[in-house]
DNA sequence: TTGATCGGTAAGCCGTGGTTTACTGTTAGT
DNA sequence: ACTAACAGTAAACCACGGCTTACCGATCAA
């Protein structure tokens, strides 16, 4: 129920920068923010967001702290699409079996555009 | 490639809302505007944002358009994910196995390995 | 044709949020 | 003890984008 935090924190280009570069194992903060073009406060505050999001995690390490990766976040939001693409795959199937006069299959570009559909309101 | 506007079009609630309308089948627009509390107007920009991210697809049927979801930007969406967590997968393991290497920092060369947790999960 | 329905577009308002600068706190090193 | 390095926080700025109202074209029904 939290991939809307997981979902709101990645669409930033900045934020996403800053997530993918622990994508290769932990790093301290500084580290994430030289060669970013952002301020490293920038970098903290989106580090932040990414770990109320469940994105990252930190970890102190002296006046360093280690940022890492989270599974969880991770985890929410693949399964909220995963669900919804189901979803859509089961509304694709019942409209190719039931509904043939209806719309496209998505596959077939140019469908025979049917339009004796009445509106349903 | 096209999952950053994926992303960012499914960050916003209102547009997600929109977005999931159309999870049970192709829908036109004052359908979709219908019950939520914003004006068909700010659907259909939804709409056009949700199409450009290659998420739903418009087709004419006389006065109407109907909306249905398009797969392309969900699989784009699905395929980036994947891509990062099998990266993350991938460092967890190679962290694991070098009883965690200092891959943090260059600052300090090699400190005595202090304090650092591992957690796998 | 006239009138009504449907929906895209333009312009403007305004709140949200990303960024910077400045500051503070904490820890390591000498 | 003092200093330097690291990083979180506060305040302010401002651009972006979501929303509304108003308008327009297209299509269907009578």
């Amino acid at each position: 129920m939290a991939y809307q935090q997981a979902i709101q924190a990645l669409a930033d280009p900045t934020r996403r920068l800053v997530f993918e570069r622990l994508r290769g194992g932990p790093l301290p903060v500084g580290r994430v923010a030289r060669g970013l073009r952002v301020t490293r406060p920038a970098v903290s505050q989106h580090l932040r967001v990414l770990e109320r999001a469940g994105l990252v995690s930190a970890e102190k390490d002296g006046t360093r702290r280690l940022y890492r990766i989270e599974h969880r976040g991770l985890e929410d939001l693949r399964r909220y699409l995963d669900r919804f693409w189901d979803d859509v795959l089961e509304s694709f199937r019942l409209e190719a079996e039931h509904g043939v006069e209806s719309k496209s299959s998505s596959r077939t570009p140019t469908p025979p555009a049917s339009r004796r559909k009445r509106r349903m309101r």
